[in-house]
DNA sequence: CTATTATTCAATTGATTGCTTGATTGTTCT
DNA sequence: AGAACAATCAAGCAATCAATTGAATAATAG
């Protein structure tokens, strides 16, 4: 025997946290998690070039974090697990736990106000029931095309000063993006609170609202 | 600002993971989570050189997973969070899922047979109230020393075999060892099967049973 | 003050990683 | 079959990392 087993276990386990080591992986994760993608559109979403991304795809490929198939000339990834977004989560909440440096960019983010609570999805969809609030996606268009929490409107952060006369002040709004990782939400709510509007984000984002088994409209269905 | 607040965060979140992705670092963090140590005492459980252990404590400490406090001339070192150990148990089951190298290496542990499913601790609980089982401690003994669950008898692996005899062959055997990542308990339960006891694993070990709130043991309480 | 013990620092080595460039493979369309 | 497209491979470079060695700090004891 080369190694023991207890070290042969270790080096699995340090692949898959090596896998999730590098930037440009997370973001490539957090993409899929909206849905599976082409190499070429997850390039272009995450501003990597395309032999880079290709190469970064097959890394998660080796440590199974994400299968791809063949659909004509493309080949499309997608996710293996989803337990592999709780672990990201995770890892997000440990590092915002225990490194000042997290806690003050997410600080910068807010622009000196607090923000508010994240509402959770449970509430959401009890107030959604109710009709008390307005939800704003505000990823970019595509990924709203391709699944959206029923009722809300898309609206990303650049059209979203423009647009501000036809948001109802009276009523809550709820902002959401891709999920944990995703600044637009903190982004639209900062904004949004600037202006008098009584805004928060919603705990997680897209896939996780899926990931619940609540109900997602796509266009054209 | 020379890299957007979106990286800026995905390069924290990958300096923990970055952390995690080393076998040395994941063995300080299982032998930390059974309670405190110094430097030396961590080296020689890992089996590192001291000056590379240190380094490799160093790097848990940058990434905020451990804090020290000097104590004479001792540099004593604990976890930050047990969140860390959560974070741990999510990559070793993501590992689990998805890396058949995984799977084999564990099969490998189990000697060809099956092993049969783990206990749970709060079964473990109920089934020691009654007394109905034996419980083994396959941890060396200065770990069991300082901790271990109320009634457990302390065996190490090699003497297993020689204290057989010892052992109730009508009660059923629960053997726990350091954590998910420890393959201890795994072993112990594969010999003691094929000597015809019956016997299992606990879920987890020592640090989430401490964790759940359970009370544990010390030598000269 | 010096010696001892515990830990860290600094410099070096070899191996690995991330990214770029340009060539190559596999698939479809004409 | 040949052109066009999507993705991968291969080679090369700079940067980083793990482990080793030996020197340098810190705290304590004599």
């Amino acid at each position: 025997m080369s190694t023991s087993p207890k070290i042969a276990l270790l080096e699995e386990y340090a692949l898959v946290a090596r896998t999730l080591s590098a930037p440009a992986r997370l973001m490539l994760l957090e993409q899929l998690a909206q849905g599976e993608r082409g190499v070429e559109a997850l390039a272009e979403k995450t501003g990597l070039t395309l032999a880079n991304c290709s190469q970064h795809l097959q890394q998660l490929r080796r440590a199974a974090l994400v299968t791809s198939r063949r659909e004509g000339k493309a080949v499309i990834y997608r996710l293996t697990d989803t337990k592999t977004l709780d672990l990201m989560d995770l890892l997000r909440v440990v590092a915002e736990r225990n490194l000042a440096q997290v806690d003050q960019i997410l600080r910068g983010l807010s622009d000196g106000q607090d923000a508010p609570e994240p509402i959770t999805r449970e509430d959401l969809a009890k107030r959604l029931a109710e009709g008390s609030v307005t939800v704003l996606d505000v990823r970019p268009a595509d990924e709203f095309a391709a699944g959206h929490i029923p009722g809300a409107r898309n609206m990303m952060l650049a059209e979203l000063e423009r647009h501000l006369s036809t948001l109802d002040p009276s009523t809550e709004i709820v902002a959401y993006c891709r999920g944990p990782y995703c600044v637009y939400a903190h982004q639209a709510v900062t904004a949004l609170r600037k202006h008098g509007f009584n805004a928060r984000r919603l705990e997680g984002g897209l896939p996780e609202w899926r990931e619940d088994g609540r109900k997602v409209r796509v266009n054209g269905d």
